[in-house]
DNA sequence: TCAAAAGTGTTCGATCTACACCCATGC
DNA sequence: GCATGGGTGTAGATCGAACACTTTTGA
């Protein structure tokens, strides 16, 4: 990787992937192509044209093949000298081969080194629809349960924890930019989606209210599943107006 | 300035200080020492060693004299080619004395005309309890209305937009740490602050029941005026617990 | 005793919570 | 019919807005 000014220097971009499917919240977690614990989140840098939410579009394709996702900025964390040093240094040392083969220039190798700062990026997407795909640097890449996510570099765990916490707020109004359900849904597959990223449960006559009264939603065609009880309509996201 | 490496490179911190006295909010915008309407807000850069809240201070402090202030994080931003380029050649093409009076060293010149993201910090206090110094680098500095603000460089003005969006959200849980009432101080104070924040007002009563149901104030003792009425209590916030 | 401002209480309505009751569906 | 789950309604609690009442102060 030539990054000699074609990224901005000292500045990366993380980005935590939310996963739901079937009342089970995950993250995106690749390994990276090392023997020992490297979970990462995936990350990059910010080419010097791009604007930094492009710039974590661009990431989370190139890491994860996930294309036109909404990802939003949960903050940027600079306190810590949080340098990369150590950990380089780790994983050469316990990875000499592998390392080596990698043939990083000496510059690269400062230049990843550095101090960074990172700005951090959350989405939501449906695991059943987007599939991950392995690239180069990572030796696996799984949907890891948020209960029992594997010891990860640097900060990276705090931060799923960050963007978990801005993911909570005010999530009504965000699950429109996310690709978390399908077109058409009930209101219990809605609440069951709730239910896992709150982590905790909600009366189900209420909650219908709720989401009804918050005038997002449009009321389709009920769905049939042949069971033996009411079939419940199928809702939609309102097309935006403004 | 020798910015080589001292330094990161494209990223800055913009200090949005919002200064309230008197029924009246208002922010601290120095004006850059060229003629024509160069008013900015006071910004930086930050140090290697430097954490980027340390920073915000440090900068607060070179640029205003401002020390120890709690300043708060509202966003990062670097959408835009956000770039210095265009107003150092305005600078330098309306202003030739001065900006050659500079001496700008070559590097210094690129330096500042990379493109930049900026990290944006705000913070509040009392107009009375801090004296802005004016700086090498202004011309002047002074406390402008918020509704009257001077036309100010690069999106500095939508800066102080979204940083008082940021303060509005959940002060009650800020003002502690902010710098912004006396000691002690009456209700009637507490409420022209938050009338002057929100830009709208309040019911006595009601925002009384309020404050006190949040439970972050102390009862002292009552304050004499002389004047021929009931004499209103004096408060105190509670010391953090935690 | 009075005016002014501070402190407290009361009413009303909206909203949230818990629960109950009705509906549709396939067996 | 009946069990099952979905949709809706309702009583009680809770919260906030608007307003009224009481208390304190110095003239």
């Amino acid at each position: 990787m030539n990054t000699n000014k074609k990224y901005i220097d000292q500045l990366s971009i993380d980005c935590v992937v939310f996963g739901y499917t079937h009342n089970q919240l995950k993250v995106l977690v690749p390994k990276l192509d090392f023997e020992g614990d490297f979970w990462a989140l995936p990350g990059g840098f910010i080419l010097q044209e791009e604007g930094i939410d492009k710039a974590a579009q661009r990431i989370l394709e190139d890491r994860t093949g996930i294309k036109d996702i909404f990802l939003e900025q949960y903050g940027v964390f600079g306190e810590v000298p949080r340098n990369n040093l150590d950990l380089l240094n780790t994983l050469r040392a316990t990875n000499e081969d592998k390392f080596s083969a990698l043939k990083l220039k000496d510059y690269t190798f400062e230049w990843l080194s550095q101090r960074f700062i990172s700005i951090g990026y959350y989405t939501l997407v449906d695991i059943n629809k987007v599939v991950p795909k392995l690239t180069d640097i990572d030796q696996s890449i799984d949907w890891c349960d948020i209960k029992n996510l594997p010891n990860m570099i640097l900060d990276h765990r705090k931060q799923v924890g960050k963007a978990l916490d801005a993911m909570c707020l005010n999530l009504d109004s965000k699950l429109l930019g996310f690709n978390v359900l399908s077109e058409k849904f009930t209101m219990k597959e809605l609440q069951h989606l709730y239910e896992t990223v709150y982590d905790k449960s909600f009366r189900r006559s209420n909650f219908q209210k709720k989401m009804l009264d918050l005038d997002i939603l449009d009321r389709q065609e009920k769905k049939f599943t042949g069971a033996a009880n009411k079939a419940p309509y199928l809702y939609s996201f309102k097309q935006k107006t403004n």
